[in-house]
DNA sequence: CCGTATCCGATCCGATACTG
DNA sequence: CAGTATCGGATCGGATACGG
């Protein structure tokens, strides 16, 4: 991914970290705790390996996700986010959640919370 | 700007609509108050007037920003944060301002805060 | 002051194959 | 299970010119 070097405001260098197609959700996955690789594959529908890693590491660079590898077979390692930085990051994520909720709810589109069991009803942005 | 059409979560939606490079930047200036597209060009350093201009339709399309426009000369329209989904926007985009602050703060990058005269002692995430 | 259109290099991201 | 490497089409975003 490609960083600027020169930042003129503080948003610019926020942005440049949370803009892969995939960053938001992986935070957001991450919400409830540590997961390994392959939940975070499975639990991202649509992602690939190579995607999920690479999203993985430069959540890393910024300092929003951390990881902890335990060695020997079979191999483990469990992304978490770190305190305190992840951990606020994902209060921005959690709002980007409720508006996009509350967007699907309005615009025909309450298919997808239905299947996936989110509470649209009695929420207000 | 590419907008999926099928989504399997909220925050794709939202994702799509946050992604430009200078999305969270015009939002963030829009906090206190309508702008006009010559204000916000000459707020937002290093954007061409077409690169503003596409990013405003895009936050128009979303919801995010609306737009009120004076007829006759000299031309003035005001761009301005939408309530309540504008303004819950912003609520995210300024816990990433205050990330990019801190972030900033501690890494050698303080010249860019003290030139726009962000305080950033006695802060914490 | 405000807005639209086009061209074109930079980059992102998906597919695929391979390793420990 | 976890991770790396490469390729190529699709997007993005900057420059530039033109019109209301």
């Amino acid at each position: 991914m490609k960083i600027r070097t020169d930042y003129t405001c503080p948003l610019e260098v926020v942005h440049d970290f949370i803009r892969g197609k995939w960053k938001t959700i992986i935070l957001f996955k991450l919400r409830n705790g540590g997961l390994s690789l392959s939940e975070l594959e499975r639990g991202i529908s649509g992602i690939s390996q190579k995607m999920l890693l690479e999203q993985l590491g430069e959540l890393q660079a910024f300092g929003f996700v951390g990881k902890n590898a335990s060695a020997g077979y079979p191999l483990h390692v469990e992304y978490f986010l770190t305190e305190p930085v992840g951990r606020r990051m994902l209060d921005a994520v959690t709002i980007m959640q409720d508006i996009g909720v509350h967007y699907m709810a309005t615009h025909g589109m309450t298919d997808v919370l239905d299947q996936k069991g989110i509470d649209y009803r009695n929420r207000h942005i």
